[in-house]
RNA sequence: GCUGGCGUAGCUCAGUUUGGUUAGAGCGCCUGACUGUGGAUCAGGAGGUCGACGGUUCGAACCCGUCCGCCAGUACCA
């Protein structure tokens, strides 16, 4: 028979145990912040029609799209993100509650390059905010997110913090065409990493990078770059420094909702250790209109963002003629995963094993597991097929049991069961050269337990009281 | 997408320069001994069409070509 190669497709990956454990902690603890919001869950399909989510996140992206055929051959293709699904939803939907705020998480799918922390798969969890202009919006779901992200314990991060309208603002300010916004805004958005040098003859002749590829220019005229540059001069951080300057180069008005998120955000207590201004942020997706925002790690800047989001006051307008401005922020919960790195902590997945030795008594078994789960002990029946003990152990040991419940013939017939600490035994075996001498060790740290108290006995040996 | 590097056991790699009998190591995995106990120790074992296909050659893991994959930089982005 021929074998088929077990293998996953490119840029899609498996989550074992351990990291898919984590994971779920991840979500959980995100979800429970999202709802004591006021956040409402709300599930879409993987798939959408291939024309709902054309056309919304630029060029580049619309390539990254994954396209499929229908059974029936329509044109369908998997989610980009979670939040033109959303925009759908409300159109369709009409009655939900306005504003509708609304918390989901799920796969996306873009058809990149996969890189350490990138996948063609990933999970996004967003908060957002739809049916209202008010910066009272943006405040709530930067909040959750902060909240958010301290609650999981990533160390260190910044949001930062710019908008649409100040970037609109500068390209008039230079004189370039509004329709050349989008590339000036990528190059802007790059001066962290390639530095001013590389941003300026990005925006004129183009450069090659590193690896000797060439990457071209935009072509901008020598006026219009000085201007541009007397925009990046500007100062980042504080966010009362970055509004007088931005008021004083391009306008009160380029900055009005900057202003008035500072103030709310102020009241929220998020001040400029945290939640700071940068004016090179452009975010890149094409639907932004209003104020772009992105949370990177302090002492791991090489996952890039790790939650990204901003204001769409257009987008369900493609759906409805309902005027529903909105708001919205996600968090990349993978790079989280990728970012927070190898967890050292143990992950145990039971905390008692029921192993099993007399194999006509295999229904006594099932009851004493039974009876610890419903006393709310996480327990693992052992279902394999061996008698050996060893076999046995050495699976509670690769599961991370906190004990071993043992009951053989010698059990049965006095009436109770052996539970062995496995981490005191595993402490045991460190100073034990010998078989013999550890076996006796392992002995002396069973305890026997009258069958009828194991439940509660062991509720106390887990310090479940 | 572009540029460069690299693909040998589940993992980390040696062997490729100078083509030549059954392709190796460590770790891991499996079986057994120590006779109802995880570890340690000892004894054994499985697992690779050397990324795929084609070419050169009497002969290819090794040389050449194409493709695929991985890694790094770059683009784009969560």
């Amino acid at each position: 028979m021929e074998r088929i190669e077990p293998q996953s497709v490119k840029g899609f990956r498996d989550l074992l145990p351990r990291i898919a454990n984590r994971k779920n902690r991840i979500i959980s603890i995100i979800r429970k912040v999202y709802e004591s919001y006021g956040f409402l869950p709300v599930e879409t399909p993987a798939l959408e029609y291939l024309e709902i989510l054309l056309g919304e996140y630029g060029e580049e992206n619309t390539k990254q799209i994954f396209r499929l055929k229908s059974p029936e051959e329509q044109d369908v293709a998997l989610r980009f993100d979670l939040t033109v699904p959303l925009a759908r939803i409300v159109a369709q939907y009409n009655d939900l509650p306005k504003p509708f705020k609304r918390y989901q998480f799920g796969s996306v799918w873009r058809a990149d390059k996969p890189d350490p922390g990138r996948f063609r798969e990933f999970t996004q969890f967003d908060a957002d905010v739809v049916g209202t202009s008010s910066q009272l919006a943006e405040t709530e779901v930067i909040s959750a997110v902060v909240r958010a992200l301290q609650e999981i314990g990533v160390g260190e991060f910044i949001v930062n913090v710019n908008s649409r309208k100040v970037l609109n603002a500068v390209v008039q300010y230079s004189g370039v065409p509004a329709e050349r916004s989008k590339d000036v805004f990528r190059v802007l958005d790059k001066l962290n990493k390639i530095g001013m040098y590389n941003i300026e003859l990005e925006l004129t002749k183009g450069r090659y990078d590193a690896s000797g590829d060439f990457i071209p220019g935009l072509g901008l005229t020598d006026d219009n770059v000085s201007r541009i540059k007397d925009y990046l001069a500007l100062p980042k951080g504080d966010r009362k420094k970055v509004l007088g300057e931005l008021a004083s180069l391009l306008g009160e008005e380029s900055c009005s909702d900057l202003k008035a998120l500072d103030a709310y955000l102020d009241a929220v207590r998020l001040d400029s250790s945290i939640v700071v201004y940068d004016p090179t942020i452009a975010r890149g997706l094409d639907y932004y209109t209003g104020p772009v925002f992105e949370v990177n790690l302090k002492d791991k800047p090489q996952f890039g963002s790790v939650a990204g989001g901003g204001r769409y006051d257009n987008l369900v307008k493609r759906f409805t003629d309902a005027e529903l401005p909105a708001v919205g922020f996600s968090i990349g919960v993978d790079r989280l995963l990728a970012a927070l790195g190898e967890d050292q902590s143990e992950t145990s997945f039971a905390d008692a094993v029921v192993t099993i030795m007399e194999r006509d008594k295999l229904n006594e078994y099932l009851k004493i597991a039974n009876e610890l789960r419903a006393a709310g002990i996480r327990t693992d029946l052992y279902l394999g097929e061996e008698k050996g003990l060893r076999k046995q152990l050495q699976y509670a040991d690769r599961v991370n049991a906190r004990v071993a419940v043992i009951v053989g013939s010698n059990e049965f017939e006095k009436g109770v069961v052996t539970v062995k600490d496995l981490k005191a035994g595993e402490a045991a075996s460190k100073d034990s050269a010998q078989r013999e001498e550890w076996l006796k060790k392992s002995r002396e740290i069973q305890r026997e337990i009258p069958r009828r108290e194991l439940a509660g006995e062991l509720r106390k040996l887990l310090n479940l009281e």
